[in-house]
DNA sequence: CACCTAACGTAATCATTCT
DNA sequence: AGAATGATTACGTTAGGTG
């Protein structure tokens, strides 16, 4: 029964959308990001253990079917991917990640729709509201998993899949919430640290002006 | 080996919850 | 209102499978 058995699926409470429209159409414009981020090289020095989880390998069949939801809609939300993962037998980690690669490589806008001649049209302007802004609902960790979690980070705050699994099942929360966790926290810590840098130097310039 | 692409990293930002 | 922090995005890298 693979490893990889836990299936999410769990942790999905209520939608509970409290209607916060605005963006639609969400990332349409990038932000300005003037620096390289230049994502970092390798996070878990040799490890020789067993860090990402086993590459998925779609049929043909479950391709198809991505493929056609990409073209009909390349942000589809929490629902949809959850629906898509249920129609494909996947989890619907796998799902988002597919559509991230998938944006990334093939430029969503090579289908620009067949008609984008008639613009405005507002014959019924609640159509858009169908897809509402919905994502998966926050999920809120009690003291005890957050315990858990902070002393894993501090164990190594890059865990690798097997890692990420069983804390996911000690503390009863999907894997991919606990994936999530690490990144905010390390992106957190580091622009902590950053700051700190800054503070320091401020400090001595302000030490450098009293004088 | 080259190519494709799933997995996963950071950075930025959106959104919700809490104080 | 603002701080904390979970969720999602763009973009870039790493690595598994295949021709």
């Amino acid at each position: 029964m693979t490893g990889a058995a836990v299936q999410a699926a769990r942790g999905g409470p209520l939608p509970l959308a409290s209607a916060r429209l605005g963006w639609a159409t969400a990332a349409d414009r990038r932000p300005p990001r003037t620096s390289r981020p230049r994502a970092r090289r390798r996070p878990q020095t040799v490890a020789t253990k067993k860090c990402r989880r086993s590459r998925t390998l779609f049929t043909e069949e479950q391709l198809k079917i991505l493929v056609q939801a990409f073209s009909q809609n390349p942000y589809p939300g929490y629902t949809a991917k959850q629906r898509l993962a249920v129609e494909i037998n996947t989890e619907e980690s796998r799902i988002q990640i597919w559509f991230q690669n998938r944006r990334a490589r093939h430029g969503f806008l090579e289908r620009p729709k067949k008609n984008l001649g008639s613009s405005k049209d507002h014959a019924s302007p609640k159509e858009k509201m169908q897809g509402k802004q919905d994502r998966r609902c926050r999920t809120s960790y009690s003291s005890s998993q957050l315990q858990t979690l902070k002393n894993a980070f501090t164990e190594n705050p890059y865990p690798g899949i097997d890692s990420r699994e069983q804390l996911a099942e000690e503390i009863g929360v999907p894997e991919s919430r606990v994936q999530i966790w690490f990144q905010n926290r390390r992106s957190r810590l580091r622009i902590q640290r950053k700051r700190g840098l800054e503070e320091a130097s401020d400090q001595r310039q302000n030490q450098g002006q009293d004088l």
